[in-house]
DNA sequence: CTGTTAGCGCGTTCAT
DNA sequence: ATGAACGCGCTAACAG
């Protein structure tokens, strides 16, 4: 059984140093009002009694708790883990704690997650969210609200610009000779799918070439591998995969089925999260998580200091990453 | 510029239905002391004024504020999100949040971190700390804690136990005809990384074959990559990486000098996190961070509810996953 | 069953 | 520069 330490208070530390509570308070929020060596004596209290800050107490009082909210559809998603990093280490450089939610590409799940969130954090960052429009200015109507790949009118947003690395997949298919490409599609209330989608579409019929959609449901390796015969079916050959991981599922699919990657078909990915450990090497759009995560923090900090909601649009272009999965048609 | 609600209070409502603050509330926490129609009437007038009860203002009164903390050392390493993830939806399963911290590998960033959660969590799940065991036991002497990879008398704590896969791992090598082997170690501070390092000793030696450690500092791709030299150099036939990360760059760094795998060199990594993923296959031994998330939270919640503190040591055991990075010597 | 009264620990006027 | 007093929003112990 080990001891607990209750917490000890202000009042204790006050009393040790023989001053009154408000004094401690300051010696610790405001030093340049007390004079120098009551603070050093009301310090040297509470270092010896161990004193640390209650910051519940502090939230009550001030209004603001330190704390912003980081809302993801899925960590175990290799395109999350380096944006909740990059968001994480910004958020320490204000001193700020991040509450993680996962949601499990679930809205409903998002929409208990934000509830719970709300009131013990300051402002909520929103990854690639599921919820609706409407729920999501909801939200927006109760607590500072950033969006990561999701473009709303009126709240910020940073903006992960696939289509431009998806332009650039196309055209490089196409100049390899390719004439009728495939997309295989991601979560159907996923932004970032529609933008890749729409992308595919605009560069192929600019390029004139063919392009078919596929649906693979969530982004993942079994939805890849599960979407192999429909790719097959279309006598594509070449695809653009949602993300990565499908993309990894494409790739065992299609060695399941004996057709060769590069050689007898092409094959790119999205994000860029498994590119230097797949075989062959997946050739990808480049994936820009991690500046998404800080700006994402760095704006929604911005944000509760200035008490002032800017219409920030922030956008991060990206472009086509080559690497061994795509090849001259033969 | 977005109206923002500012939060109506139990005052209000208790005034708007002609009741007490008590009575507020209490339909909201134990709505049994009430008669039903007295709920339905506040239940009523807080609908009407969107009421939500302030999480700050409750924790503060009741010291209950229904968040536990994770902390880990590198969001990053793909051992973790799946850890994150089976603890987070543990901890949904009670309504409680989670507080996600990443040191960086850093133990002076994790002393930060845990002194900025304690006071906002009931307790703590420590993960991998870097700590030293003291710091943990003076930490874990102020609120609940449990520790997963870390094995300190008297702190509840679940082990993945490595060694037992690890075992297997030197006993295949040994099968396939390899005499002398090298251990590529991890963080000096990694209670997993001392246990895999025993491990294969402990196993090399009962097999009668040649072990050595190499360092890598860090678990990462870079690091594995960095150690191909001091591995070639030592004259062993295979290596057992503290990870598959790091296994993974010692792939790259073979390919690089054109030692082929596994024919003329065998290759283990563990965590079994890359796995699928990579070519050749990497053969690994199994990781079960996604229980250890699981039960550590699990083990949490248990404390906070009963108040006691029992010396639990939960241990996981794990196996050889073989695949194509493991060959019979030529 | 319901209202009254104290705090929870801290920040912040307002005096001194 | 420092202290006294009030309030943040809510829960809990104590009446009735």
């Amino acid at each position: 059984m080990i001891k607990r330490a209750k917490g000890v208070t202000i009042s204790q530390v006050a009393e040790a140093a023989g001053v009154a509570r408000s004094s401690v308070s300051r010696a610790f929020t405001r030093p340049d009002m007390l004079s120098p060596e009551t603070v050093e004596r009301i310090m040297k209290a509470a270092e010896a009694l161990g004193y640390v800050p209650n910051h519940t107490a502090r939230a009550l009082s001030t209004g603001r708790h330190g704390n912003v909210g980081l809302i993801v559809p899925d960590i175990a998603n290799p395109f999350f883990p380096p944006m909740i990093r990059a968001a994480q280490l910004e958020a320490d450089r204000s001193d700020f704690c991040i509450f993680l939610g996962n949601t499990e590409e679930n809205p409903k799940q998002e929409d208990k997650l934000v509830g719970r969130f709300a009131g013990q954090v300051e402002g909520l960052v929103l990854a690639s969210s599921r919820l609706s429009d409407e729920r999501i200015r909801a939200h927006a109507g109760k607590l500072p609200l950033v969006l990561i790949n999701r473009d709303l009118d009126g709240i910020p947003r940073v903006l992960i610009d696939s289509g431009s690395g998806v332009h650039e997949a196309v055209e490089h298919l196409a100049k390899l000779g390719h004439r009728k490409i495939v997309y295989v599609s991601g979560p159907s209330t996923s932004w970032s799918n529609k933008q890749r989608r729409s992308a595919v579409r605009a560069a192929a019929s600019s390029l004139g070439i063919e392009a078919e959609t596929v649906p693979a449901v969530l982004p993942s390796y079994n939805s890849g591998r599960n979407a192999v015969g429909a790719i097959l079916a279309t006598g594509a050959t070449a695809a653009i995969a949602f993300d990565d991981l499908t993309a990894q599922g494409v790739l065992a699919g299609l060695a399941e089925k004996h057709v060769s990657v590069p050689g007898d078909f092409s094959l790119i990915g999205c994000d860029d999260v498994l590119g230097a450990v797949t075989y062959p090497a997946l050739t990808s759009v480049s994936n820009r998580s991690m500046e998404a995560g800080r700006v994402a923090v760095s704006l929604l900090l911005d944000m509760l200091q200035s008490r002032a909601i800017r219409d920030v649009r922030y956008v991060l272009e990206t472009h086509l990453v080559v690497r061994n999965t795509t090849a001259a048609l033969r």
